[in-house]
RNA sequence: GCCCAGGUGGCGGAACUGGUAGACGCAACGGACUUAAAAUCCGUCGAUAUUUGAUAUCGUGCCGGUUCGAUUCCGGCCCUGGGCACCA
């Protein structure tokens, strides 16, 4: 490896190669367990290697990769890894496009996309590196799937996909376009298959209340869309009995004080109640409903339609008989698939009845004391819960609690419903009929039924080499691997042909990292490390991702394998990557690949440009000048340290400052410098890498024009020097390590380095400058002792020219003061 | 449709807990250096009015409110983005 030249240009491209062997070298970023030292697991979320880096990458592991710098300089001892998720549908995509197989494509895409990640050096511990698509990783998922299914968290059920009947293939939702699949065209179609299930509402209650704890730490809207994921409802399910039937209808209604306003009820088109029915307009109703995909945006956005059914349900406190619709916004996947109508207080009901003309009974009454305009049910609903029952015979008058109560006792006395807490959350379907993902380890044998594979069959290892036509899964047709023997009984049984939703594998891919070489699914090491201390990742994954994985690892906890009670201590959301205000995306054609900037730029320049931007929150606009602006930063940053080194500090090195014999502009000097090292710390402790990198662009904007005519300017510098070079070595560590050489002259790791302190004494001023306001408008500034008192200040406010004048004449009625910042004088108008 | 964010100069953004709106950077313009250009360095840079100066008024999506003082808090709108359970 060749030195770079001290005395040549700013040369990103060889300082990078030259800085990148050295950490190589020295193995700078592996990582073991030391108890001597605080630890700190820093994570990002690992890429699904879809071909190369975009840049929603770059920015992710140049957040993660930052904070992991800062932490190792603060002394801790620091994790981070990188991995891939590397099962999924783009595969298959891509697999149907070339006729490979995507094993093939998937790993072509992990070596390329591995080596643009070193190329930006990311200070990863890659021993630790894992694929989630090898049998050593998805062994321990099949493992675990299995002690669940054990510990009765797993079960089979009946559930509704999209399924596109000229491919013969279910679709995902993505695949849907407009209720046709996004290859074949054809209308898509409903079909119900069984599936597997994971109990994660057993966990709902954990999930939520947990929630709480995390204020703080995890940001506040991811919170609360987890809570209203969760959804957690007090309400009751009732039972409607059907005429002439021994049927019963359930419905759950967190409203029961409306219940008296109940004029029909809606069932989901798939309601078992209907199957039985052969009226053809109601099999043209459901025919329709099925004709459409199942995701919720779609459905919720759907013109209300229904049909009415020719059933009558009877109101189980009135005895009043109701008719029984079917809709297609109720779903059957939620709740009971059956709803209770009341048009008067319910937006949706009242839509529905208004088209269908369906009667309206109004039961619920603003207070008459806050009765501010008239109210007419018959022409919108009324959903308040602040009013007062009527219309509702003996349950007259009632506040909201005081008439869910009266009629949820009459309920439950009757034998007609029972209180119910309720939540929106749904168990997880992880089955796929899909090839590249990890196989469900299950056999289903003519005489036992479905039984799970014996563990010391593990890893149910998926063939390779396979080639992928889009008309379904491949592995139905390899008898190699369907033909099985079963667990139980030993006679032939066929293997399950479904594998994992691919959010199995990225639920637990943070535990393994901390052992990715156990032969088992976690070891003991997982302990030193969990929870993660900082995940970073991209604010899209706010709800299933992480839910999922908050979930996993208390599975994992109750399992013993792991002893904490959730996995990310911090959450930072990045926001999105837009280039002319449009997401990045291949389809749009606006995507910009930071391969060529690499090249042509360096990775500090792309790492300091991510970081300066915008806050990692906030989505970042794509500029090229911004690039530009960067280059042209770290270029004077270079050139300012090499002059300098060159001019003041080759020959003769600096002696240490005297501070006791600093002139007021080198103290004017050094206060600036450690301003800037207090800003620039705080803001990267709350993740404001910008402003940090703004309060450094200062610091050397002003070392510019920083005149040296003596020794000790020329230690105020170097003292300011070794600051920017630390503060920005997170940031853009390889131009800092090797200024740091430079500047010290000896080889030295920059990163193990200790992050420099402020000196508070270089901070302390005789006098500030204090703003006056007069009525709230500022009026002037002036020039006053630091922590002068009050009556200090106003009287010197009231002599300052341009406050005089806007207050002559005038008596001061009040006075507010911000110590050492402002005074407010406030006079009559 | 439902849940969660965001909206500040020509542009990206700053203002951390209600206290100087526009830090820092980009673009643009002017100057220095150069035979010239690039690069580099120095300077100007929200709008309007009186007008060299300085000062005043307006200005943080829209409308209203609280306050000595609001980009920040409250109420009501508009627009954009993320998620909605089989994209990852």
């Amino acid at each position: 490896m060749q030195t770079p030249d001290p005395s040549s240009s700013y040369n990103p491209q060889q300082i990078e190669n030259y800085v990148q062997t050295l950490w190589q070298e020295n193995q700078a970023f592996k990582t073991t367990e030391d108890s001597n030292k605080e630890k700190y697991y820093c994570l990002s979320m690992f890429p699904y290697p879809s071909g190369s880096l975009h840049m929603g990458h770059v920015r992710n592991y140049t957040i993660g990769d930052v904070i992991s710098h800062f932490q190792r300089m603060q002394g801790k001892n620091v994790l981070q890894p990188m991995g891939w998720d590397a099962f999924g549908l783009p595969a298959e995509n891509a697999a149907i496009k070339n006729q490979k197989p995507p094993a093939e494509w998937t790993y072509a895409n992990i070596d390329y996309m591995r080596a643009q990640l070193k190329q930006l050096g990311f200070s990863y511990d890659w021993d630790r590196e894992l694929a989630t698509c090898k049998p050593e990783y998805y062994r321990w998922e099949q493992w675990f799937f299995i002690q669940l299914l054990e510990k009765g968290l797993v079960y089979r059920k009946n559930s509704i996909v999209n399924w596109d009947p000229v491919d013969q293939t279910v679709l995902a939702n993505e695949q849907v376009i407009e209720g046709r699949g996004w290859r074949s065209g054809a209308l898509v179609e409903r079909r119900e298959i069984p599936q597997w299930f994971l109990k994660i509402t057993d966990y709902a209650e954990e999930l939520l209340a947990e929630l709480d704890e995390m204020e703080g730490k995890w940001p506040t809207s991811v919170l609360q869309m987890q809570r209203n994921w969760i959804g957690k409802s007090q309400g009751i399910e009732i039972d409607f009995e059907v005429v002439d039937s021994n049927e019963k209808i359930r419905v759950y209604t967190t409203r029961p004080d409306t219940l008296m306003g109940a004029t029909y009820l809606a069932l989901a088109a798939e309601h078992p109640l209907l199957s039985s029915l052969s009226d053809p307009e109601l099999q043209k109703f459901k025919e329709k409903c099925s004709q459409h995909g199942v995701s919720e945006a779609s459905i919720e956005q759907l013109t209300k339609e229904g049909i009415n059914t020719g059933l009558k349900a009877i109101h189980p406190l009135s005895g009043e008989i109701i008719p029984i619709w079917s809709a297609n916004f109720v779903l059957m996947n939620y709740g009971t698939g059956a709803v209770m109508c009341v048009p008067a207080h319910d937006v949706r009901d009242h839509q529905f009845a208004v088209e269908y003309k369906l009667p309206i009974k109004q039961v619920i009454a603003p207070k008459p004391q806050e009765q501010q305009e008239e109210i007419n049910t018959d022409q919108e609903a009324y959903t308040s819960k602040h009013g007062i029952t009527v219309n509702s015979g003996e349950f007259n008058n009632l506040g909201f609690t005081n008439a869910f109560d009266r009629i949820a006792d009459a309920l439950e006395k009757q034998g007609k419903g029972e209180r119910k807490i309720n939540y929106r959350l749904r168990d997880w379907g992880v089955s796929r009929q899909r090839y590249w993902g990890c196989p469900i380890p299950v056999v289903h044998c003519e005489k036992c039924g479905t039984v799970p594979v014996s563990e010391d069959q593990l890893p149910v290892t998926l063939p390779e080499d396979v080639v992928v036509q889009g008309d379904g899964s491949p592995l139905t047709r390899l008898e190699n691997f369907t033909q099985t023997h079963c667990p139980k009984c030993q006679q032939p049984a066929t293997r399950e042909t479904d594998t994992f939703d691919t959010f199995f594998e990225s639920s637990w891919y943070f535990a393994r990292f901390t052992c990715s070489d156990a032969n088992a699914m976690v070891d003991k090491r997982a302990n030193y490390w969990l929870p993660v201390d900082q995940y970073v990742g991209g604010v899209e994954h706010a709800i299933l991702h992480l839910l999922y994985s908050r979930f996993f690892h208390k599975a994992m906890r109750d399992l013993k394998l792991i002893n904490s009670n959730e996995p990310f201590e911090r959450l930072l959301t990045q926001g999105m990557v837009l280039k002319n205000n449009e997401k990045m995306s291949k389809s749009k054609g606006n995507t910009v690949d930071p391969q060529p900037l690499i090249d042509r730029y360096g990775a500090d320049t792309i790492r300091l440009f991510m970081m300066f931007a915008s806050p990692p929150e906030q989505s970042l606009e794509w500029s090229d000048a911004g690039v530009e602006g960067a280059s042209r930063f770290l270029k004077r940053f270079w050139h300012f340290t090499m002059a300098y080194i060159e001019e003041h500090h080759k020959e003769a090195p600096i002696t240490d400052l005297k501070l006791a014999k600093l002139s007021e502009s080198q103290l004017n000097f050094r206060f600036s410098t450690y301003q800037a090292l207090e800003k620039a710390t705080q803001d990267i402790q709350r993740n404001h890498f910008n402003t940090a990198i703004a309060a450094m662009m200062s610091l050397l904007n002003e070392a510019y024009r920083y005149l040296i005519k003596e020794q000790q300017d020329s230690a105020l510098i170097k003292e300011a020097l070794l600051i920017m070079i630390r503060v920005l070595a997170p940031i853009t560590p390889h131009i800092c390590q090797y200024l740091w050489e430079q500047i010290n002259q000896k080889n030295e790791l920059l990163c193990f380095q200790a992050w420099p302190e402020v000196d508070n004494n270089a901070l302390k001023r005789t006098t500030v400058t204090i703003v006056v306001q007069v009525n709230g408008k500022i009026r002037g500034k002036i020039e006053v002792a630091t922590n002068a008192p009050e009556e200090n200040v106003v009287k010197a406010a009231v002599i300052a020219p341009t406050v005089k004048k806007h207050i002559e004449n005038q008596k001061i009625i009040k006075t507010i003061y911000v110590p050492n910042k402002l005074i407010s004088l406030v006079i009559k108008p």
